[in-house]
DNA sequence: CACATGCGTTAACGCTCATTAACAAGGGGA
DNA sequence: TCCCCTTGTTAATGAGCGTTAACGCATGTG
């Protein structure tokens, strides 16, 4: 993956202030004038660069399930010879690193699936039923005795306690990552014990 | 706690009716036909029992907040006696009810509270500090060496994994709840051992 | 019987807001 | 220099929707 260097173009920033407003006050609750003030833009002006409000939800919801899917199976990839427990502790990791640097736009994964295009829609559920897939063999291998089903709301349960970082205070982000890895190992672990 | 036997009022019918379609797609989602047509009356007879549907969502979220308070304060009078594990269980207990038998409020929790007027979104903010105050007291007499915002940052951490119930598929009622409880316990099991 | 009150109905109003129309300015290439 | 493409602007349009108006009809009570 290469780092960014170049300033970001017009269609980023929109992108990026439009996650924030819609995760601050839902997709409904922010008017099209806000996202274009947001980047000095007057309204109108973002029908320059997008199709329509529509358009910019199923970009920022497809990308994140693609970014979340794409990052876990390099890490999968590249733990290859590891323990599982350690490419659990990776995919942890990558989610955590996620959640806290795009708070945002791990609000509005869960949010405002609904408002998209049936297209879109079943695009971003198929990647995150991979994601979620993904997670659950690795959780199987660590934890051989967990049956199929424990295993995957085991992993939703786990999704729901890292995704809690938008409610949390805002301590050194080393001790939030590391409170939070603690917890979904110690989490995994109760529900490895006793199947 | 009397239990109810009488017949659901038209407001109440209204309220959960309104919960559910709130949930499913957000406040600004669903209008007030929708909400009428699922009590089977239409439209603006609504206004009969409600001053608008600001109003209908401030019932909801305050009542949701004050029941999570009150069942919390009553749980942790009626164990008085007992061991501090004992009454973070039955907090847990508690929450998972809650969270299993009203899915479409705990959406709504954490979703729509921006909606609200100020003097309502205040109230709901205090009831739920409150709750969450009582947590994090019960969590460190638990756990006496987790710091006070460690604790406060894992209890938000376990309220999102028992509120994942949304997400998670419908084995048997008992064993999903005794998974979320096992996995919460653990949780904090591991924030309590490396505090 | 008369009448108020509770609970609905449908029609109209008015506002918000996404989208489109019409127009302007900068800037690089032939 | 002359275009034309990009990227804006403001004004107009049109739909959706919460809310209110105006009216009907039961029911129980004096």
């Amino acid at each position: 993956m290469a780092t960014r260097t170049d300033a970001p173009t017009r269609r980023e920033q929109i992108l990026k202030e439009a996650a924030r407003l819609f995760a601050e006050r839902g997709f409904h609750g922010v008017g099209v004038d806000e996202i274009g003030a947001a980047v000095g833009i007057s309204g109108p002006g973002l029908y320059r660069h997008f199709a329509g409000k529509d358009a910019m939800l199923a970009e920022l919801l497809v990308g994140i399930s693609g970014q979340l899917l794409r990052g876990a199976k390099r890490r999968l990839a590249e733990a290859d010879g590891e323990a599982p427990g350690a490419v659990l502790d990776s995919l942890i990791e990558g989610h955590i690193d996620f959640a806290l640097d795009d708070r945002p736009l791990i609000t509005l994964h869960d949010r405002e699936l609904d408002r998209l295009r049936d297209s879109d829609r079943k695009l971003v559920r198929q990647l995150q039923r991979q994601y979620v897939e993904l997670w659950v063999g690795v959780v199987r291998e660590v934890y051989p005795a967990v049956g199929e089903p424990a295993a995957r709301s085991a992993v939703h349960a786990v999704f729901g306690l890292l995704n809690s970082t938008p409610h949390l205070g805002r301590p050194s982000r080393a001790a939030t990552a590391g409170l939070l890895h603690r917890m979904a190992r110690g989490a995994f672990d109760a529900v490895g014990g006793a199947g």
